[in-house]
DNA sequence: GTCTATATCGTGATAGAC
DNA sequence: GTCTATCACGATATAGAC
């Protein structure tokens, strides 16, 4: 894939970076206009308005994260194994990636927010049947009763938490970004035994 | 503790309100001066600039989470008792104040944002004995040996991003606010049983 | 202390020359 | 397509009357 180098896309590719970093309220249209290289004319030029623009910059950045997602899940895989494969991928995801999770969920509560078609994005990581596959195995006693909702919610908390509150932990415990990166590492093997053995009671075999 | 009605302290209310609900760059001076009942001059009259006030909000919405939480870990009680007292209290306050997180996480992200004096908060935490409490145990093997980091990870991504993510598990999930109320109270038992077996293998009794 | 009026600036967006 | 210049607006903050 080689890099598109019109203006168009310069000025897309630098509203991500910008975007991603500050939210919307938080920069102005001549900053993005400049780290673009270009003026805020062409930025109106080619997208009308900010928010128009924002709203390609959210949209895509929810496409990137549920695809990763879709992705990982469609591996022929044991359940067992393609929850600690998705922990694992979603750790290296949000370490190229930090600033997506809180951005998606500001802009969730921000009042005149952009809303976006969940259900559809949704439906694809329905349609990967992981979640049938858990409600089997659940049928089955094989795994732990749990409600999706919570399922979900345990995952995600444990994967993005620690990436999102990167900044306060830093100064809680005052150590430096590579120290606090170091710790990830280990608190990404925690969290997957952690989950793994909650949801799976009865499994010995934690390869 | 009667309610203060000056002018002073109803301003300082409304602003609390306002910049949990929507950070600093989210809102107005005006804003805030309405939802107070008040003008822009008196704003300034009282707190010279938007800035300043939000940094009187900001310290005093830091301090009442870690308050809450230093409260907690001076009960006597087995450490276990205490981590479980911890996360229902925790997620009891933030049922009450669901904003304080993410509005501290985003403002640790600002440039340009207020930076607090951590340490001497984090130090309060600290002189309760918990964490050395939580050494003790794990060098004489009765709890599993993790960095006070990790720990802490643990805790606070399982408390706090349910809370964080409301709105979009809402989406996701098509679930009204009261419904999702409701998978928090059994996503709190769950998060509570699995911290605590995982963090104390060995141990049987978890009543 | 509280108000109205205003100064000053930065914002999003556009007009119009090239 | 790209630029400069500019408009219209709303923001923070303050001056000054009461």
């Amino acid at each position: 894939m080689k890099k598109d180098t019109s203006t168009e896309a310069k000025i897309k590719e630098a509203a991500k970076t910008v975007f991603l970093a500050k939210g919307f309220e938080g920069c102005t249209s001549r900053e993005i206009a400049n780290a673009a290289g270009m003026n805020v004319a062409l930025v109106n030029y080619y997208f009308r308005s900010k928010s128009q623009l924002f709203k390609l910059v959210f949209q895509s950045a929810v496409e990137d994260i549920v695809l990763s997602t879709v992705h990982i899940f469609k591996t022929e895989q044991t359940l067992i194994e393609k929850m600690r494969y998705f922990i694992e991928k979603e750790y290296e995801f949000l370490a190229k990636h930090p600033e997506i999770p809180n951005f998606i969920i500001n802009e969730m509560n921000r009042e005149d927010g952009c809303f976006i078609e969940y259900n559809h994005l949704f439906q694809q990581v329905a349609e990967t049947g992981i979640f049938n596959e858990c409600m089997t195995e659940q049928a089955a006693g094989r795994m732990r009763e749990i409600s999706l909702v919570s399922m979900i919610l345990l995952i995600m908390s444990n994967c993005q938490y620690p990436t999102i509150s990167k900044k306060l932990m830093q100064s809680i415990h005052q150590i430096s970004e590579d120290e606090y990166a170091g710790q990830l590492i280990s608190h990404r093997s925690h969290v997957t035994e952690m989950i793994i053995a909650y949801l799976f009671p009865k499994n010995l075999s934690n390869t």
